[in-house]
DNA sequence: CTGTTAGCGCTTTCAA
DNA sequence: TTGAAAGCGCTAACAG
């Protein structure tokens, strides 16, 4: 709040001083009478330094407002510490993506994961290719959740830059992955629902080649198979609300009318209860639902939506785990690892009073 | 779809070979019998060489998986290319700026801004001082609405890391700013509410010390003033959810029942419904709503509601573009510059049939 | 305990 | 038309 602003350029207080170039460790070491190697271990604490002198250049240093120039050390070092990162769907709109809540999180925990461990998370855009940024230092670069065959993830690997992606890639040289069990995950929800008592449950998925999803879609054939049930299948045409609510919409209108709702595709989850009331559904009395999402909105529409997590921190942890072992151990070797989901059971699929489910949040 | 995974690391396919070391420049030039001036030229088109010699450096080049180290790229043009990206609100989580539909739409915005200009955005947490990220050598760093004196806006420029903020950084060497009129916008939307017929409009917002928070509270204040009417304000007490609907619901429950809701803290549109609905109001009938948000939600729900939209992609093309400039010029003058919001009318706003307001969608 | 020197991989004068 | 050499700013051998 320090002043009003005028709308445009300003006019200059000072007389446009040309920028002073930047200090550098020899200016350092020349104005405190040292030698740059010395002044280079003061500061990094680690040569055997007089402490009188360690004490002398780290002074000057402050001094001069000396901040070393991080490219010219990475150059040393031989590395970057920094790591790209992409979405697999979305292509259509490469930037959309952190508008899905899973998306949201999965790269704030990626980011913050990373750069707990000094690596920095550069975001681009969703099905964008190696060449256009190849001018960055990128040690590694992450596609979350790649579409079948993506062209991102055979670009990466073809230019050996390490990939870290889901368990499509599991197996090939330079890949790590981290997933989840859809499948697993799948059959808990399903079960869930079953036991309270849903015996048509329709689900509502997006029509993307994504390894989650195709997992999704298989394990939900596989159990109605198991259960002698119908599959009842919507896909959403495409991501965002409005296709995802059309989705809904058909599921629910469907002659043999489902009692119960497996929402896989992101939607709000007070729009999904919208559109049960909409299609004259009392939740969850005559439809019980459940959506995979990170979407907090859940916890608080009315009745409260359970939901499926697939738990972005966790996979995120795990993964840079994974993946900064294998940049620093130069491992090339393919490894992954398998994150668990979490069933949160709320109101939205509950018949009765019984709390019934994995967990109560 | 390649392979089933085994959780876990995998055994190898072919004994860990040492990882062969990348190919260099002068192994290019060593491998074509060429000197690496003359590669260099060749591949960056630069020289004046016979087209026999280019194509020779080039063909070898792609035989050998040859790729450019960037950060010896880096250094040598004296700069990265790299932007750092932080926001002032949310120190208390770092990390979930991103829920908000506001922040996730900026920083996208941004960083696709930015990479179009052959910048990378990095994104860093929430309320984290430039010690802790120190070894990325980046040109300017972008702290989103800034809290009042927001120690790293400090810290940034006594660093002399060129800023780029909104105004509340006005005049300030090294700084630039990008900024919406706040007053504008809460004059526009009250005028429309009370348009509609709305004369005991409540404003609920977040109790933060952003230019942009603050400055929607002192418009709304004067504009009680100039009509005779009387603040109503509740104040959430943090981000999120939980808190906004709590505030939402001291605004609902006050003796002298407001006749609009000017939602100013990031809240999922369809939940403001909820809770007008639990409060005995029908919207648009008892009470007329606005949002600001650039929540999807607001547009699919029942009714749709207005948004004041702060036009997050407009303020990001509009702001690196500035950044550009000041950086490309080595330009340390102040310079700022204002952009419109955007009132979209919706049901929630609207009494009886008039479109009564700026724009529909 | 401190300083000199040699690179990290690239681009770019400047000579040949 | 091509090549040798210098140097971006830093760190780490190796001498002194």
């Amino acid at each position: 709040m320090t002043e009003a602003p005028g709308s445009g350029g300003h006019a200059s207080p000072t007389p446009s001083r040309p920028a002073p170039p930047r200090v550098r460790l020899v200016d350092v070491a020349r104005e405190a009478g040292l030698s740059k190697t010395t002044v280079s271990a003061a500061l990094n604490g680690t040569g055997r330094l007089s402490p009188a002198v360690r004490e002398k250049a780290r002074e000057t240093a402050r001094r001069m407002g000396y901040r070393p120039n991080a490219t010219a050390r990475q150059l040393r070092a031989g590395r970057a510490r920094l790591i790209g990162y992409v979405v697999g769907e979305f292509a259509g709109r490469p930037w959309a993506y952190l508008e899905s809540p899973y998306f949201a999180q999965l790269t704030s925990a990626t980011a913050a994961a990373a750069l707990r461990r000094g690596y920095a998370l550069v975001m681009l855009p969703a099905g964008s290719l190696q060449s256009e940024w190849a001018d960055l230092p990128f040690e590694a670069v992450i596609v979350a959740d790649p579409v079948a065959d993506d062209a991102v993830v055979e670009d990466l690997l073809a230019a050996r830059i390490p990939v870290f992606s889901d368990a499509s890639v599991a197996g090939r040289t330079g890949a790590h992955w981290v997933d989840v069990d859809a499948g697993a995950a799948v059959r808990e929800t399903l079960d869930h629902l079953r036991e309270q008592g849903a015996r048509r449950t329709a689900i509502v998925l997006p029509d993307s080649t994504t390894r989650f999803h195709q997992g999704v879609l298989s394990a939900y054939r596989d159990w109605c198979a198991a259960h002698g049930d119908t599959p009842r299948v919507a896909l959403a045409a495409d991501a965002g609300n409005g296709p995802v609510v059309r989705a809904v919409d058909d599921a629910l209108a469907a002659a043999e009318r489902p009692d119960a709702l497996f929402v896989v595709a992101e939607l709000s989850p007070p729009l999904v209860l919208e559109a049960a009331r909409r299609h004259g559904y009392d939740v969850p009395r005559d439809l019980l639902v459940v959506c995979v999402s990170e979407d907090a909105t859940a916890a608080h529409s009315d009745p409260p939506v359970s939901t499926l997590s697939l738990q972005p921190w966790e996979i995120a942890e795990a993964g840079i785990e994974l993946l900064v072992r294998a940049l620093e151990k130069g491992d090339e070797q393919p490894s992954g690892v398998l994150v668990p989901t979490r069933l949160l059971v709320r109101e939205s699929s509950r018949h009765g009073g019984g709390s019934g489910g994995t967990v109560s949040v």
